[in-house]
DNA sequence: GTGAAAGCGCTAACAC
DNA sequence: GTGTTAGCGCTTTCAC
C-alpha cells in the first residue's frame, strides 16, 4: 500500500480509501491510485485488515467427518449462508474425537474466527468458557453442548423420529423389533434409542435388551450382531437401524447372512432383507430405489438454521440461548410396511 | 500479551518466548507468566502472528459442491493433510461456475493462503498470474488449469478409465453402447468421452453421435435422452454413463421407463435394467449390492496427492510443473458382464 | 478532498 | 536470561 501511494504520488490513507471505495476522493486522484494498483500488482492483505478491524469474517465449523454424506450437506449449507454474509470458511473434522475436537476450535478461536458451528464430539465443553468470554459466539448442530456450557443448539427430532420409526413397525404388526444403533455415548444415537423404547412402551411391548445392538457402523460388527440377533430363538421381525451408514451396513450384512447374491437389483435375484421388515434412521442415496423406508432427517436444513442462528448473534442478538428441534419425516417405500410373517406356534 | 506481561512483571517478548515455548526462559519466570496467562485467559492472536511472520499457515480449497460425495472425500483427505503439517483448510464450492470459482480463490488469496487446490469450474486462470508472483503456490486437482497458467495438476485418467468401461462392454459382445457424460466443456466428461471414442475405434466399430447424450445429471434431461435412446430404430444394449451422479440418476431414469416397480430390491421385483448392460464411471455407495460394474476413481487419494505436491512446494521444491495421472480401476459386479440380447435379425 | 500519526497483536533482530 | 525497538499491512482518528 505504501509503494501505491509512492508510485500514485499520494498518501497511504488515499490509497486505502481507493482500496475501500469510501467516500471523498477526488475521480482523477482515484483513478491515479487505481493505475497504480494494477500497475504494482497490488492485492490488499486482508489478513492485516482484520487485525485492525477487530472482526475477521470468518466462522469456523468442526463435524464428524467431512466424507460423511450427512455432514458433508451440513456443511455446505453452512458454507453457502457464510458466503452470503461475506464471511469464509474453516472447516475441520473431528473424527468422534473429543481431544480433536477441542484443538481444531481453539485453533480456529486462535486466529479469531467471528463465530462457530460445532458439532461436538466430547461432552466438557469448558474449554469453550475463555473464548465465549473474549466474544466469541458458537452454536451446537445436531448434538447438544456438554454440560456447563451455555449455547445454542439446533438438533433433529431425534426421539421422535425413532418413535416414530417404531410406531410404523408395530401399527404394520411387528411385536419383535431389534434396535440398531449407533454408540450409546453419542447424544443422537442415545436419543433415538429413547424414542425406539418409547414407542414399545406406549405399544404395552416389553423392552428386551436382547433386540438392541449398539456400536460403530463397523461391517463386522454389524455382522455379528445381526447374525446373532437372527439366530436366537425368538429373532426379531424387523429392523430399525440408527443411521444412515448403519442402514446401508445393514443391507450389506443382511444379503452376506441371507446369502443373496449381490448384484440383486440388476440380476432380479430375490435380495437381501430374508423376510425381514426395515426402517432407517437417515434417507440415503437409492433408497427410493431400493425400496427402504425411512425417518428423513434434513442435514442441510440443520446447517442453515444453525448458521442463520450464528449470524443474528453475530449481528448483535443477545436474546436467552436457544434450542431448535427440526421434525423428521417419514418415507414409506416398502421395506417399513412388510407385514411380519405368520407365527408358526399360532397358525 | 501487554497486559499478561505487566501481570507478571516480565517485558513483552519473555511472554512470547513463553507462549511459543522459545527456549531461554528461566523456569521460575515462565512459570509466572503462565500463571498470568491462565489467570488473564489470555490466548495469542495467530491473525497477528502469521501477519509478521508471513505465512499464514493456511491452504485455500475450492472444489465444485462440498455436498458431493466425490468431492467430499477429497476434500476430507486435503484437510487430513493440511492438518498434519499444522494448517488450517479454508473451504469452498464454485458450484461450477468460474466467476464463483475466481472470486473464492480470489477471497483466499486476500487471506493470503500459503496455497490453493483448485478443482477450476472456469478455464480461464489468468486472474491467478498476480498470486503466483507474488508467491502463492495452486495445483490443480481433478481437472487441469486453463490454457496460459502454469501449476502442478493431479488427474484421473479419465480417458484410459472410460475406454476400459467401453473395452469392457464391447469384450461382453456389445456393438451398441450409449454414453451418458456430463456437460462437454467439463474436462473430465469431454476426456471420458474421448476414451469412449476410442474403445471404440480400437474395436472397429463405427461412432454414432446418436448414441451420446451429454448434459447435467440432472433427472429429467436424462429421462428424456433415455427415452429417446431406447425409442430408436437400433437402440444400444449398453450404457456407459459418465459419472456417480449420473450413474444414479440413470439408474432412476430407468427404473421409471422400464416401469419396474422401485422397492425393486426389498421386494424382489424384477427391476430396472431392461436388459441393458450398464458400466459406470465412479464407484457409489451400494453399487456392490445394486451389481453395477463401474469404473473407480479413488477421489480420496486425488486429494491427498493434490495436497502432498502442495506442501512439497510450500517446503521450497522448485521443480518444474509436474501433471499427475492416477490409474482408474474396472470392478466387475454384474451390470457390465451381461451379453447383448440375441439379436432379432440374425436369429 | 487529503494526509499524518497512532496502533491492532504479534515476532525478528539485536542489545544488555 | 531478559528487554528494547522496529515493523508486518492495514484502519481509525483527527488535523489540515
Amino acid at each position: 500500500m505504501n509503494d501505491v501511494a509512492a508510485a500514485a504520488g499520494v498518501a497511504l490513507k488515499t490509497v486505502s480509501r481507493v482500496v475501500n471505495d469510501e467516500p471523498g476522493v477526488n475521480a482523477a486522484t482515484a483513478l491515479r491510485v487505481k493505475a497504480a494498483i494494477d500497475r504494482l500488482g497490488y492485492r490488499r492483505n486482508d489478513g492485516a485488515r482484520t487485525l485492525r478491524r477487530g472482526r475477521t469474517a470468518s466462522i469456523g465449523l468442526v463435524i464428524e467427518d467431512a466424507a460423511d454424506v450427512f455432514y458433508s450437506s451440513l456443511s455446505r449449507a453452512v458454507e453457502e449462508t457464510a458466503l452470503h454474509h461475506g464471511c469464509l470458511l474453516f472447516t475441520g473434522s473431528s473424527q468422534e474425537d473429543a481431544a480433536r475436537e477441542r484443538d481444531l476450535v481453539l485453533a480456529f478461536c486462535a486466529r479469531r474466527v467471528d463465530g462457530l458451528i460445532i458439532v461436538p464430539a466430547g461432552t466438557d465443553h469448558t474449554y469453550l468458557a475463555p473464548e465465549f468470554e473474549a466474544g466469541t459466539r458458537a452454536v451446537f448442530a445436531d448434538r447438544p453442548p456438554g454440560a456447563g456450557c451455555e449455547a445454542d443448539v439446533v438438533l433433529s427430532d431425534n426421539a421422535g423420529g425413532a418413535r416414530a420409526g417404531a410406531a410404523h413397525l408395530i401399527a404394520h404388526g411387528h411385536r419383535r423389533i431389534a434396535f440398531l444403533g449407533d454408540l450409546p455415548r453419542i447424544f443422537t444415537a442415545a436419543e433415538r434409542l429413547r424414542g425406539y423404547r418409547e414407542a414399545l412402551a406406549a405399544a404395552g411391548l416389553p423392552y428386551d435388551e436382547g433386540l438392541v445392538a449398539m456400536g460403530p457402523a463397523d461391517p463386522a460388527r454389524l455382522r455379528a450382531d445381526l447374525a446373532r440377533l437372527l439366530r436366537a430363538a425368538d429373532p426379531p421381525t424387523a429392523l430399525l437401524t440408527g443411521n444412515g451408514r448403519t442402514t446401508v451396513e445393514t443391507l450389506r450384512a443382511l444379503a452376506s447372512i441371507t446369502g443373496s447374491a449381490t448384484g440383486a437389483f440388476v440380476e432380479g435375484v430375490r435380495p437381501g432383507l430374508g423376510g425381514l421388515a426395515l426402517v432407517g434412521f437417515d434417507d440415503f442415496e437409492l433408497a427410493d430405489l431400493l425400496g427402504v423406508t425411512v425417518v428423513a432427517q434434513d442435514p442441510a436444513r440443520l446447517g442453515r438454521t444453525a448458521a442463520d442462528l450464528l449470524f443474528l448473534r453475530l449481528a448483535g442478538d443477545d436474546g436467552p440461548v436457544t434450542r431448535f428441534e427440526l421434525p423428521t419425516r417419514l418415507i414409506p417405500r416398502g421395506s417399513g410396511e412388510r407385514p411380519p410373517p405368520p407365527r408358526r406356534d399360532h397358525p
